[in-house]
DNA sequence: TGAGCCATGAAACATATGTTGCACGAATAT
DNA sequence: ATATTCGTGCAACATATGTTTCATGGCTCA
């Protein structure tokens, strides 16, 4: 058992030891993890009360996981939740030699440059093309690859307001692809990047030649969906390091696309999207404690 | 006339109070403001000793402030920093004002709060989830609903280099999910966020009940998929503006782990990646322009 | 079935907590 | 100059806090 975890945040310890741990004090350390907050100020009595459960619990729990008591506990949770004091924190240098950290610094890096990368995303462009989303009498998306994923997201989106209307292009399989089915008045979403792959592209021309409004998102003006795009809306794809294009970009402009449309559907999207909750919920997909 | 701040927060009128008060008081009164996150987790006691004062000094502050004593005080500073909520889907979507450019504001909002969550990303837990990864004889990857597009995401990245040992829950559709398939030595990666479906949760369970590495992509600690993770990988899903959580995070989450765990991989791993990416441009999955 | 173990709740314990009364000293008013 | 008020520290108070102990009930294992 190599529990090599030198420096763990007390929740995370709390929560991997929580399957092991009796039933009592099982949901003991759910509430716990759930209302940390009131579990650093709130006395043990109170949360005993509003948990419904004996003050002596959160004692054991305490306890069971390694603290001398709840006191040290509540010590360690307050302590993590100290905000981050406008601290210096000379451990933020740009050091870049390779060292058993190297990891860290790869993952750094990554997640800078794409927090930088979001700021260059045209917000007008993506608004100008929710519209023409929303005035479309279907909506077809089509990503393929490794952008399969940025168009599943923004098809489960917009299906939950505007069930009936839009359509993940080869959704049932390669076979499923029929660029014949668009129309004028439909508009068809096409996500893709250097290298394009070839479905892409056909959907893309497809779209241009049945008249549909084409909304392209791409990582460059020059992508071949982007040729005769009513809409472009570009990312940068090539600028985090890494071994792949970074597709956080893509994802972002997705979930933006879709946050736009459902405003612009007005009350009608939001009942839509509130009826596609009940139906869910009615239907257990969604996890319940009381399981 | 009354007072002029309807609803002043207890720090704004505790300094508003200040100069009124007799010196030891306000000495007490400015720790008390400067440190007000210790305010409400330390004892009086503790205080007065931090701050070379009386413990009797901080009841007369609270009364001399018009609270009953120091408990109110402190109970109305500790409401004062709770922190927000995040509300349900549908709640969150009213109360946004209509204007011209709404939309563009909208979209604004959402990448700046996205690009600010992306740096509370630990990027030391990634690379040690990087490892498990690379160190598991197979790997499972389970997201559904919305998060299945970042399941889907994963899973292409790692199949690049890794094809044979990585398999995506589900994939074939709901009645593909075999949970008993999880054995010691593999790594179930499951990605949630709330509220958490069903199918997710009962995967980490039985993922843990396995004995398989359990790396958990989630909004929260509380999450139920969090419960007896090895690796728990926490992105911001509420943060952002709009009707629907962000998954932004989780795709940053995605791409670092399939970065990092390429990279462990080595030269083996860069190998097959160059095999696949032949096979895709042999068999005319990439578009060329003379194609 | 019986013995032992463990989880759980209630009550008793020692202690720390917030509060209040008191004494002393300085500043102010008469 | 004296009397009074007010600010301040100290110590005692009543109480709430975290902890521990004990009795009970359910469970497992022999």
């Amino acid at each position: 058992m190599a529990q090599a975890q030198p420096k763990a945040s007390p929740l995370n310890e709390l929560c991997s030891a929580l399957p092991s741990l009796p039933m009592r004090l099982q949901e003991v350390g759910r509430f716990v993890a759930a209302n940390d907050y009131d579990a650093t100020t709130r006395s043990m009595r109170e949360l005993a009360a509003v948990a419904g459960a004996d003050p002596a619990s959160f004692t054991r729990l305490a306890k069971a996981i390694g603290y001398s008591g709840w006191d040290e506990l509540r010590a360690a949770l307050t302590e993590a939740r100290r905000p981050a004091q406008a601290a210096p924190f000379s451990g933020r240098a740009r050091g870049r030699r390779a060292g058993p950290n190297a990891d860290v610094t790869l993952v750094n890096e990554k997640l800078e440059a794409e927090a930088a990368g979001l700021g260059r995303i045209s917000s007008t462009a993506i608004a100008d093309a929710a519209r023409a989303l929303h005035g479309a009498d279907r909506v077809w998306i089509a990503g393929f690859r490794s952008c399969r994923s940025v168009a599943e997201l923004l098809t489960y989106q917009l299906r939950l307001f505007r069930p009936g209307a839009v359509q993940l292009v080869g959704g049932s399989g390669p076979d499923d692809i029929d660029h014949g089915a668009f129309r004028a008045g439909d508009a068809v979403v096409v996500i893709g990047f250097a290298p394009y792959s070839t479905a892409s592209v056909l959907s893309a021309r497809a779209a241009h030649r049945a008249g549909a409004t084409l909304i392209a998102i791409a990582d460059t003006i020059a992508a071949p969906m982007a040729e005769g795009a009513d809409h472009l809306l570009l990312y940068e794809a090539a600028a985090s390091p890494g071994f792949f294009p970074s597709l956080t970009g893509a994802i972002a402009i997705a979930q933006s696309l879709a946050a736009v449309a459902f405003t612009l559907g007005g009350a009608g999207a939001k009942r839509r999207l509130e009826e596609t909750e009940d139906r869910l919920a009615e239907t257990s997909q969604y996890f319940s404690e009381r399981g």
